[in-house]
DNA sequence: TTATATAATTAGACAAGACTAATTTTATAA
DNA sequence: TTATAAAATTAGTCTTGTCTAATTATATAA
């Protein structure tokens, strides 16, 4: 499979995983960074491969095949991007580019061998599950801040979106992994979210980054 | 630059470095495993772009410019290499392939970041030294096995080919870097050489894998 | 039910990098 | 000096992945 397949394919599976069912053409498009033109014939040739199940003029999502190439490759992605932060120190905001290139080397030899040099690690720096080399994914419990309850209280242990400025903004905010935070009130007017980091601050978050941000509930 | 211009630029740099002055095309489809009409389009294209030094039907040369990029290339190249069997014990035979694949990332933050987190190594696992971040090679005096006089000792430091083919059977022989050996005679007949490694085997190899091997001369 | 905005697809073009087959150059040997 | 083998180049084709512009489908609102 080249490169391009494989962003293609992953994005594919995370826009799903988004809840995106059956996934669109101009939404794929813009996830991969091309036209709709160019979505559109990717599509038809991942379809002849057997990856994807495809209706014409009515989106697509993938098969069962086409799942476990795209775990493969959101596996390489996550480890690598975990090396990069761990091992090489690089900023968090920056490893995602880097590991987009990375992932494509499909060796593995090479993936299973970077596992284990990790230690078989269970989350990336953004907080996402790393598939197995099966291709399994560990189970999580967990939700986005925007299902918690006023007063509730929970952790951070991931994110949705892992461009750069979104992880500026959330390292601006405070929010990083690990950090205890309180729902203090639900605007009713917009769905934002206002929420506390325990006598450090406060601040209210849009219903859009209040949706992209998991937790996990306070014990 | 795209990854295949990459290749052919290191490709040059080595093929140079092995003697092969001015490159001629045949020679260099070959290192890089293509026909030699591929091989003319690439030259002029490197040319156009200013790195090498080209006479239709004379051969080619790098560019002070093209000279400096090989380097860079090289440096990602061989940092990598180290990486994979230092950190990932991956069998050093097999490091090349996926040296090669990681070699066309160019990141100045990335491979930088490899070179600190390796411990700013000076040789990879064959023994090549390994340009700094401002393209200076380090100076090492060694020689060819080739040029050793009978009853010469030296010590093995390296090997100029990194084809999994040839270190499968230098490794048979057991000529690995660091390894002590002494010139036992010279055949006339064909300029093989008898070597020993002392005490333990003794063996004579082909002009052309004396010529591959480096080794430094015992103090 | 019809008009319309949005989304999707098609057709055709282009750049990169590779190939084959045919031709031209160069160097060497007679 | 000429014939010839080896090397290099050219011309034309193919695949991958992208694009623009034009056309067609779909869903929604009047």
């Amino acid at each position: 499979m080249t490169a391009a397949e494989q962003e293609y394919i992953k994005q594919i599976y995370t826009g799903i995983a988004d809840g995106h069912l059956p996934m669109q053409t101009y939404m794929l498009a813009e996830l991969v960074g091309a036209k709709p033109a160019s979505a559109t014939d990717m599509v038809k040739k991942l379809t002849l491969k057997g990856l994807l199940n495809y209706r014409k003029n009515h989106g697509f999502s993938l098969t069962e095949s086409g799942e476990q190439v795209a775990l493969q490759i959101i596996r390489r992605h996550r480890l690598w991007e975990l090396f990069l932060t761990e091992n090489l120190k690089i900023d968090w905001k920056q490893v995602h580019a880097m590991a987009n290139e990375l992932q494509s080397i499909n060796s593995d030899l090479l993936v299973n061998n970077l596992e284990a040099y990790l230690g078989y690690p269970v989350y990336d720096p953004h907080g996402e599950v790393i598939p197995d080399a099966k291709g399994h994914l560990p189970q999580t419990e967990r939700m986005e801040i925007y299902d918690l309850k006023v007063n509730q209280g929970a952790t951070v242990t991931g994110f949705r979106d892992s461009g750069s400025a979104f992880l500026a903004y959330i390292e601006k905010l405070g929010l990083l992994i690990g950090v205890r935070i309180q729902v203090t009130s639900l605007i009713e007017y917009n769905h934002s979210v206002e929420i506390a980091i325990s006598q450090v601050s406060s601040f209210i978050i849009t219903k859009e980054t209040a949706q992209k941000i998991y937790v996990t509930i306070n014990e």
